[in-house]
DNA sequence: ACCTGAACACCGTTCAAGT
DNA sequence: ACCTGAACACCGTTCAAGT
């Protein structure tokens, strides 16, 4: 659960008689992240995060310089689980589908802190990582260095976007359930020649259980119109 | 500037002593927008807002409930200068392709509070507008009733994804500049071999200016993702 | 109808100090 | 090295009261 972040919590040598273990930047992440996810991004203070850890608000500045170092932090936590696939010669289009999805699967546990990979994909090696690959295989597929990059930030951008808008999402837990009724009877309410489609669609729209499909149709999409865009080498079939 | 929002500004039967015109929400909500696009999102505060138009705090909430029914506003306001073309009987895609464009046409100019638009199209009439008209345009692409209004909430988050990825984001102005000269510099000074096409990229990647490519790139791969992934009904030439 | 004043429970952060 | 205590300048919000 904790993954990467789980240290070994073997008591070591405590210095002084406080009865409690040092704190740690990686704890302070990883109870940052179940915080967010439980209870929203809204929810990872300073303060309560002190207060999990039961010590002072102001102990937290001994590890993390700022509250944007902390944010920082879990960025780079959420890009640092990813796994890459190997580089094969495959087609560049398999390898992009390949490598979104990694990303996906490490973003998407934690759609409340999603967010914040967006501006911080280049402070991170592992974001700097997924970036090059994706541009890598964007010049395999025979975009300018231009568009590559225009389109890179697009695809990363979309692939947020897409764990965001998520229906799971909202904190996960109680609350979220009945805000989802909700919102199914809000738009089923609706005027219904005015809005048939959406009418039609409450159920998906107001909050599909995250499924699968709905993911691997994004991918579908993404992949999709860049195939759509590449600049065609031969005139191949179809 | 202040488009919609703007009203007569006639002295309209000052009731008491008060040298000053009442508040007005619309008031609230322009003055909102344009602190959100000089000095980011976080600025927007309620006593910012009060000192802003020389009123106590807590005048604030006779015109608003909440701080979260200001943002609310502010979102609804987004869609409402939103003008959507007619229509017509022209190819789905292209009309699709023109709901997305006037999408953007009314986010665009405000990055900052783009975010608040993706949680919040349901709430505002001119929301669900743009959502009908979508999901109806997709139907006649042939989509299901299930996979349009996926594909619908796929296409607005990467439309709001598109706008807020884009580099002269930043609160507009002054530091803006010299935070993307940092990042390109950090960007450039990466090692060459790990990150050749990093390098490469570097000025796009940092701060492209906002270029009109970016976004007519970004409608290209959304539009060519949707219509890759549309259903045949019969094998057409290519 | 529209606004003020005082008060409350929260924030992030600095700075000097303790062990 | 790691943490505390007191203090500061901010938040959003409630409630009773003024005109």
């Amino acid at each position: 659960m904790t993954d990467t972040l789980s240290s070994p919590a073997k008591p070591r040598a405590r210095r002084r008689s406080t009865g409690r273990e040092p704190l740690t930047r990686d704890q302070l992440v990883a109870s940052a992240i179940a915080i967010a996810d439980a209870e929203g991004l809204d929810a990872v203070t300073i303060r309560r995060l002190a207060a999990d850890h039961g010590v002072t608000p102001m102990a937290l500045y001994w590890h993390v310089k700022d509250k944007d170092e902390l944010l920082d932090a879990i960025a780079e936590h959420l890009f640092a689980t990813m796994v890459l696939p190997e580089p094969s010669s495959r087609p560049w289009t398999d390898q992009l589908r390949e490598i979104f999805a990694a990303f996906l699967v490490s973003v998407r546990p934690h759609p409340e802190v999603a967010g914040l990979a967006m501006t911080r994909i280049f402070g991170s090696p592992a974001g700097l990582e997924v970036t090059e690959r994706t541009l890598a295989e964007l010049r395999r597929g025979g975009f300018t260095v231009e568009r590559s990059s225009d389109i890179a930030c697009y695809a990363l951008a979309a692939l947020i976007a897409l764990v965001r808008a998520e229906p799971a999402c909202g904190p996960n837990g109680v609350k979220s359930e009945e805000a989802t009724r909700a919102k199914r009877a809000l738009l089923t309410s609706l005027p219904h020649e005015q809005y048939p489609n959406v009418v039609a669609s409450s159920d998906t729209l107001a909050g599909r259980s995250s499924r699968d499909s709905y993911f691997s149709l994004g991918l579908d999409l993404l992949i999709g119109g860049i195939q759509a865009n590449a600049p065609k080498r031969a005139a191949k079939s179809a």
